[in-house]
Order: structure tokens, then C-alpha cells, then sequence
DNA sequence: TAAATGAACGACCGGTCGGTCGGTTACCCC
DNA sequence: GGGGTAACCGACCGACCGGTCGTTCATTTA
């Protein structure tokens, strides 16, 4: 089994654009994305581009392909080494605030930017965000049931309510880091998290003291 | 003191063309907003919006002003008939979500939608929308001082907290109404909103007991 | 009634957009 | 070494973009 040059140097290729269109959306929306500027970017030509992908909606899809990994290897799957139940919701959450904090992405976030492009735009785009929405939620949903089985959150705890209130702050936080203070933003989407988890904990020890 | 009849004429082609602009805003952005189709929307010629506004920076401008109008008349004027303290501060809660609710605009929020749209782009825009930002985050953190100097919420309240938690309730669910369902995404924000303040406040009994 | 004014128009400009097409280059396999 | 193939390029297209210009028309003013 040899290694295709060629296949190689196209896969390069395919993921530098990626990375890069992953990086200018959040700062101009995917639909925002030239595809000569793109190309000039990376300097390659924009037919080039059109050898990897037929239009520019099947790039849409595949820089949100991309995002979403992207995602799963800064966030959560480093948050999941934390033990289960409350101390790995407030993981999360703090993993997800500190990709934002790391400016990898000079929006902050592809997906708030992205979502909020495309929510009234119907589309196979759409669609697909909704979709991974779905399963994001899904995925914080169960990871707060799964804390209410091991007795870290309150029986009666509202796992749906408690999902929305997480996303909340996340999301409220990169939009007012780039318009106001991001050390303010953060502080407070941290805070937020924290006193909620904690009025919900059985024992809120298992949570941070305070933040730094 | 006479009426002239051309410039009342053109009073009323500005008002129609910036109530069409926020309205279309809130689907395709503010920049996405394309003065050709702006024109025949409303069946008039192109160059004849040139003539009202000097660029689309320009119109942009008009249109951030005619949406802060637009949102204080609906939400926050009315928001203040509610007595001074907690009541008020879920007044204005309340109100915003029904604003959201009435699809007065496609796109549920107009701020929403322009902020994460020029968060990222620096420019005139983009600070205009910082200081409207600034200056309502400061009304609602002062609605709330004056709820704890009014003893409905507890001393230690932090307020600026409060504020940016009420704000990412609010922001949330315009985002979620239109890419999940909008029903539910509301409820959440409202259900957050009036935990929060419930947990806050000094006698619980002036809040709303359960949502309809 | 004639001059002045403001709103609105159609034609048009340079530039950029997404997308197409006919190559050229470089590598793989027989 | 020759044929096939995948990556990539430059030239080009029609559509649309923001913006300008000279003009028309209704209304006000002198």
C-alpha cells in the first residue's frame, strides 16, 4: 500500500483551505467568504478551488465539516477525561471558553457566527447547522443526565433548562468579547456557569472555589 | 407654518425604505442588505436611495438608528410602565421575548443578528453598535441597582452579572427560535430569566408564579 | 409666471462575484 | 517509457454589486 503523491498533495490542500475558511468565516460568515480571496490567500488560483469542490455551498458545507472537528478536538474531547458528572459539564464549558480566549479563531466562534448567518436563510447549510446543533445539545443534555444519575445534580434537575442557560453564556460570550472587553465577557460567562452549576450541585465542592 | 409637500414626501420614502432595511437586515445582515433589491422591494429606483443617504455605510447608519428606535418604542417605553425593581427588570425581560415572539422582523432581533455580524469588521458601524450595546447594557444594570436599592433584590446582587446573564437568555433564544423550535427556545429564555430573578429576589411573590 | 428646489429616475461605470473550460504539470501504473 | 489520472492553472463569462451622472417632474417661492 504506497502513498499517492498526487491524493497527498491534494488532502494538503483540501485542509488548508479548510482551515482557512473555518478561520475568515468567523470573521466575515460563510456566505461573506470570496472564493478568489480565499484563493489568493492560500495562493492557489480559484479554479483550483473548484477541483475540490463543485460549488461554493459544497465548501460551505465542508468548512462546517471542518469546524465541527475542529470543535471536538479543542473542546470535547479534552473535556471528557474530566470525571463524570458535574465537574465534566463545568469542563466543558470551561474548555469552550478557553478555545474562544485563545483567539485560534479571530471571530471566537464559528458556529455563533455562523448560526446566526444562517438561521433565517433556508438551505442545505441550514439544515446541516441545525442538525449539528441538535446533536450538540443532545450531547450536553445527556452529559448533565448522565450527573443527575451519579448524584451530582439535584434529581428534580431540569437537564434541557440547565443545556440552554450553558449555551447561553458561551455564546453571549464571544459576541460581547469582540465588542466590548473579552476579560469582562469571559468572567462572566464563567461566573455564570458556575453559580448555576452550584445551585444545582449536591456537593459544590466539586466545583472551582472561585475563578482566578 | 406651511407643510412642504416634497419634503414630506420624502420623509415618508425614508421611513418605508429603513423600516424595509432593519426588517431585511435581520435575514441577510446589514451588509448583506443589497441596495438594488432594497430599490425594487419597495418599487423605487436605485440611485433614487443615493439621493436620501450618501453611501451604504450611510444607510446602514439610518437603519441601526431606525432599529434602536424602533426597539424602544416596542420594548423598553413599554417595559417601564411595570413598578420600579424586579418587576420591571422582568417587564423588560418579557417584553423582549414577545417582541421576538410577534415576528415583527423574519429575523426576530435586528442587534443580534448586526452584532455578530460586525463585532469583527472595525468601522463606523461596528462602533455605533458598540455604544448602543454600551448604553443599554448600562440601563439594565441600572434597572437592577435600583431594584436592590428598592430591597427587591438581595444587597449583595451583582448587577452587571445579572445583566449580561438576562442579555444571554434574550440573545439565545432569538438564535435558537429560528434554526430549532421557537416555542420551546422561548420558554428556556424565559424560564431562565425568571429563576434567576426568583433566586435573587427578596420576596419571590412579585415575580409571575409559573409561565402560561 | 418664472426661477428655484427636492425627489426620483434610467443609463451607465468599474469592479467583483460564482462558475466554466481548455489546457499543463507531475506523479502512478503497466 | 507511454498512457492514464489527479491537481492545478489562466482566461474568460454573465450577473450583480455600490456608486455616478444628467435629467425629469412636481411643488414651493419670488
Amino acid at each position: 500500500m504506497t502513498i499517492d503523491g498526487r491524493i497527498a498533495r491534494g488532502d494538503r490542500t483540501r485542509a488548508a483551505v479548510l482551515d482557512r475558511a473555518v478561520a475568515r468565516a468567523t470573521e466575515d460568515g460563510l456566505d461573506g467568504l470570496s472564493l478568489g480571496q480565499l484563493a489568493t490567500d492560500l495562493g492557489v488560483s480559484k479554479s483550483g478551488l473548484f477541483a475540490h469542490w463543485r460549488s461554493k455551498e459544497d465548501l460551505q458545507l465542508a468548512t462546517v465539516e471542518r469546524a465541527e472537528q475542529q470543535f471536538l478536538d479543542q473542546v470535547t474531547r479534552p473535556a471528557l477525561t474530566a470525571p463524570r458528572g458535574v465537574r465534566r459539564l463545568w469542563a466543558l464549558h470551561d474548555r469552550r471558553i478557553a478555545f474562544y480566549e485563545s483567539e485560534l479563531l479571530p471571530g471566537g466562534c464559528f458556529f455563533a457566527k455562523v448560526q446566526f448567518e444562517f438561521s433565517v436563510r433556508p438551505g442545505v447549510v441550514r439544515d446541516r447547522l441545525a442538525t449539528t446543533f441538535t446533536l450538540w445539545s443532545d450531547f450536553v443534555d445527556n452529559l448533565a443526565r448522565l450527573a443527575v444519575r451519579e448524584g451530582d445534580l439535584r434529581a428534580d434537575t431540569d437537564t434541557r433548562q440547565l443545556a440552554y442557560e450553558l449555551e447561553s453564556f458561551a455564546l453571549t460570550a464571544v459576541m460581547q468579547s469582540r465588542l466590548l472587553s473579552p476579560e469582562i465577557a469571559y468572567r462572566y460567562a464563567r461566573r455564570a456557569a458556575l453559580d448555576r452549576l452550584r445551585t444545582l450541585a449536591t456537593d459544590p465542592a466539586l466545583l472551582p472555589e472561585d475563578l482566578a
